[in-house]
DNA sequence: AAACTTCTCAACCGCCTATAA
DNA sequence: TTTATAGGCGGTTGAGAAGTT
């Protein structure tokens, strides 16, 4: 008979558990969740102290309702992204995947009986259209066409440094192939900025040119910045940077690919400041 | 007050991907 | 190149709370 005293404990944890957990990752720190059950003296498996930490003990964890503008940001990005919940948790500070995935699930899942009076505008539209069909926009494998400025050499080599991919472009830039790479495309150097300019074969137009952007993307971005879209994307932290422009960190630019979403006159030309 | 139903949300499960050996 | 391991994610479950009859 097999001895089941070190068997994994399952259900809920204790306060005593949790105690134990906290502080391991006190004195550890987060991470080499293989090696926190034997740390902390649990009989528990890596992945529940993992998720266990992640998703009620960790200190930024934000508890309580939901407010309004939260519940229009999710309605946004869940629009745009789909059930991709880490993704549109890590626009919501203090809020994990699965509360988000939890608050999705019990308002907006088909079948459920909440009082649509206590909705407003696109929750009730969210209710009502459960699996409404939107375009959601999701990590895949991107295609430069031939007169792209990358392939034509347009962009100097410092320029696409920043972007991960940046090796393969340049390579490639030479041959005139058709290039496919995946995301992401954004830069990822903090501080740097892009510069988004119209370009239309050899001619350049000028600078601030608008350029439009199809529907879920062009929501979702006036969900996350308020005034029109300008021609200035940064990426990182620039405190140097006024409040009213979007700051897009990493993992949220290197999830999808933004390019795609922007439907633009000729190509797009590029300038890394 | 009791029985029953519905809701909430913490936790588990299985799968996928990245990385190391 | 293959295999093992770890981290991470989304779907689902189920216990307990809250609401209703």
């Amino acid at each position: 008979m097999m001895d089941r005293s070190f068997a994994v404990r399952k259900g809920c944890w204790t306060d005593e558990e949790d105690l134990l957990l906290r502080r391991c990752i006190e004195k550890y720190g987060e991470g080499k969740w293989s090696q926190v059950p034997l740390r902390a003296g649990l009989r528990r498996c890596r992945k529940s102290c993992r998720l266990r930490w992640l998703n009620y003990l960790h200190p930024n964890i934000k508890r309580g309702e939901f407010k309004h503008d939260e519940v229009d940001l999710i309605l946004r990005l869940h629009k745009l992204l789909g059930n991709r919940w880490s993704l549109i948790a890590g626009r919501l500070p203090g809020r994990t995947g699965n509360d988000i995935k939890n608050f999705w699930n019990t308002r907006f899942s088909k079948g459920k009986t909440t009082n649509t009076t206590t909705l407003e505008g696109e929750e009730v539209e969210a209710r009502n259209h459960p699996n409404m069909k939107n375009e959601v926009i999701k990590p895949r494998p991107w295609t430069f066409p031939k007169n792209s400025p990358w392939l034509l050499g347009s962009l100097s080599a410092s320029s696409t440094t920043p972007y991960s991919s940046a090796t393969n472009a340049g390579t490639t830039s030479h041959s005139r192939e058709m290039l496919c790479m995946t995301s992401p495309i954004l830069p990822s150097n903090e501080g740097s900025r892009l510069e988004l300019k119209k370009h239309t074969f050899d001619k350049e137009l000028e600078k601030g040119t608008s350029f439009s952007i199809n529907g879920c993307a062009e929501d979702l971005i006036n969900s996350l910045w308020d005034e029109d879209l300008q021609p200035m994307i940064q990426v990182g932290n620039d405190p140097s940077l006024e409040e009213s422009n979007m700051v897009w960190d990493d993992d949220f630019c290197l999830d999808f690919n933004f390019w795609d979403t922007l439907v633009v006159e000729g190509n797009l030309f590029l300038d890394a400041n």
